[in-house]
RNA sequence: GUGGAUGUAGAUCAAUUGGUAGAUCCUCGGCUUGUGAUGCCGACCGUUGCGGGUUCGAGUCCCGUCGUCCACCCCA
C-alpha cells in the first residue's frame, strides 16, 4: 500500500557519530584557510540554469544529464548546484568585488549531480571549495597548493595522497592543440575504444585518459599538449614547479591530467589516493583566468580548488585516524527529580568548556550508573537523596582506579581543575 | 546510462536436495532495593525489502520492482 518513505537514492543522513568527524574535517580546514587570510562568502543552493551551462560548458556529462533542474512557479530554469565555482563568480561579480580588487574567498555546502551512486560519489555530495581572483601569477597557485598540503598535514592524512599537477596552457594554446588532436585521433578513428570515440565527439582531451591500452599505445605518437603550451604558460607552470621545489612538496607532472570542467587554463591539480578505490580524486582544481569575462565582468586571472568532504571522512576513517574523534561526555550527572537537572546545569556554568550531561528520565540507580558508564564519561556526579539533604555531591571516577569522594556542591573546583584548561 | 553482487530481528550474521526462521550483540527484567564494567538466569525481538509466479509447501526456485554495494562512464 503506502510505500515506506525513505531518504532519496543518493542522498544520505549524516548520523551524529559521522558528523563529529565532519566537524573536526570542517574546523580544522576552516582554521588554515582563516590563517591565510581567506574569507568565507556563502552562496545560494540553487542559481539560474544558464549560469552552470555558460561556466561548466554544455557538452560535458554534468550539464547535459547529471544536473538537477527545475521550473520555478515562475516558469523560469532553476538546478540545484552541481559545483560552487560558478556561483562563486556569479555572486562576486555581482557585488562588484571583482573590479580591480583581489579575492581570496571559500565556502562550503551541498552539491547535486544526478549520478548512480557508488563508493564516494553521492547525489548529494559536500565539498569545500577556495577561489581567489586578480591574481595571475603562479605564485598564489603555489599558496593554494601549499594550503591544501597543510589540510592533509593537520588531518594526518599526508601519507595518503600524492599530488599531480599539469599544465593545460592558455585557453588559445589549448584550444590549437585541441584541433590537433582531433585531427590525429580522426584519422585512427576506428582504433580507438568505444569510450574514446564517444569523447573525441564530447571531450577530446579526455582521451588522453582513457584506460584502454591499445588506445594509449595510439596516444604515445600523438601530439603532446606540452609542445603547445604558449611561452607565458610555460613561463607560470616552470614557477610553480621550482616553487613547490623549493617548499619541498612532492608532485608528479601527469601530462594526462585533463580537467573535466571547461573553464580550466594553465595550471590544474588534483591531490589523489588509491585507498578509496574509483574515486580517488579528493581535492582538485586549477586556474580559470577565462570564466569570468566569459560570465560578462572583465578579464580577471582566477584559481580555485574543491575538495570532496565524503571522500576526505572516507579516507580518515579507511586510515583508523577517527579513533580520538568523539563527542563523550566529561561528566554524567546521576540522580533524582528536578535538582539534578539544575545542578548539572550549575556545572556547565562553572565549567563552560565541559560536556555534561545530565541523566534523565528517572529510573532506578543502578539503570543510571550503566547508563554513566555506557556514555562513555569520565566522571559520573552522583546527586542523591543525601547530597541534596547535605549540599554535598558524590563524585565518581569511571575510567580510573580513584576512590570516590564526597564533596560540597560550591568546593567542586579542585575536581574541575583538571577540566579548566 | 551499462555491467556484476546483494537484501533475513535495532545491529552483525546463520538456516542442509524447497519442509512454515535461529545465534550473538543491543535493549529490558532478575541474581545485587545508593554504585557501572566481569559473571549467571530470564524476557522482548521478524508480514525474510516490496509485488507477482511455480509448488501440497518458498527465506530458498522464476519474473518484476525498489534499495544498497562494487566497477564502467564521469567526477569532488
Amino acid at each position: 500500500m503506502s510505500k515506506k518513505i525513505q531518504a532519496i537514492r543518493g542522498m544520505n543522513d549524516i548520523l551524529p557519530e559521522q558528523s563529529a568527524i565532519w566537524r573536526h574535517l570542517e574546523s580544522t580546514v576552516k582554521d588554515i584557510v582563516g590563517r591565510y587570510g581567506y574569507g568565507e562568502i556563502r552562496l545560494p543552493i540553487v542559481e539560474y540554469t544558464d549560469l552552470f551551462k555558460r561556466t561548466i560548458g554544455e557538452v560535458t556529462d554534468i550539464v547535459e544529464k547529471e544536473m538537477y533542474t527545475f521550473s520555478d512557479r515562475n516558469d523560469e530554469s532553476l538546478t540545484l548546484r552541481p559545483e560552487g565555482t560558478a556561483g562563486c563568480v556569479r555572486a562576486a561579480e555581482e557585488h562588484g568585488m571583482l573590479y580591480n580588487q583581489i579575492q581570496r574567498l571559500w565556502y562550503t555546502g551541498p552539491m547535486f549531480r544526478y549520478e548512480k551512486p557508488q563508493k564516494g560519489r553521492y547525489r548529494q555530495f559536500h565539498q569545500i571549495g577556495v577561489e581567489t581572483f586578480g591574481l595571475q601569477g603562479p605564485d598564489v597557485d603555489v599558496e593554494m597548493i601549499l594550503m591544501t598540503a597543510k589540510f592533509w598535514q593537520a588531518l594526518g592524512l599526508s601519507d595518503q595522497v600524492t599530488l599531480q599537477i599539469n599544465s593545460l596552457g592558455s585557453s588559445e594554446a589549448r584550444a590549437t592543440y585541441r584541433a590537433e588532436l582531433v585531427s590525429y585521433l580522426e584519422a585512427r578513428k576506428d582504433q580507438l575504444d568505444e569510450d574514446s570515440q564517444r569523447r573525441l565527439e564530447s571531450n577530446p582531451l579526455r582521451v588522453l585518459d582513457s584506460k584502454d591500452t591499445k588506445t594509449q599505445l595510439l596516444l604515445a605518437d600523438a601530439p603532446s599538449l606540452m609542445d603547445f603550451l604558449d611561452e607565458d604558460s610555460k613561463a607560470h607552470f616552470e614557477v610553480l614547479t621550482s616553487t613547490l621545489d623549493a617548499a619541498g612538496v612532492a608532485y608528479e607532472i601527469n601530462p594526462r591530467l585533463v580537467r573535466g570542467l571547461d573553464y580550466y587554463c594553465k595550471t590544474v591539480f588534483e591531490w589523489v589516493t588509491d585507498a578509496l578505490g574509483a574515486q580517488g580524486t579528493v581535492c582538485a582544481g586549477g586556474r580559470y583566468d577565462g570564466l569570468v569575462e566569459q560570465l560578462g565582468g572583465k578579464p580577471t586571472p582566477a584559481v580555485g580548488f574543491a575538495m570532496g568532504i565524503e571522500r576526505l571522512v572516507l579516507l580518515l576513517e579507511a586510515t583508523g585516524l577517527t579513533g580520538e574523534i568523539s563527542s563523550k561526555p566529561d561528566f554524567y550527572v546521576v540522580g533524582s527529580g528536578p535538582e539534578t537537572v539544575l545542578f548539572a546545569d550549575k556545572v556547565r556554568d562553572q565549567l563552560s568548556h565541559a560536556v555534561v550531561q545530565c541523566h534523565c528520565g528517572g529510573g532506578k540507580f543502578k539503570k543510571q550508573m550503566k547508563k554513566a558508564n555506557d556514555s562513555g564519561a569520565e566522571i559520573a556526579l552522583i546527586l542523591g537523596e543525601d547530597e541534596i539533604a547535605n549540599a554535598q555531591v558524590t563524585v565518581k571516577y569511571l575510567r580510573e582506579q580513584k576512590d570516590q569522594v564526597v564533596v560540597a556542591q560550591n568546593e567542586l573546583g579542585s575536581v574541575f581543575a583538571q577540566f579548566c584548561k
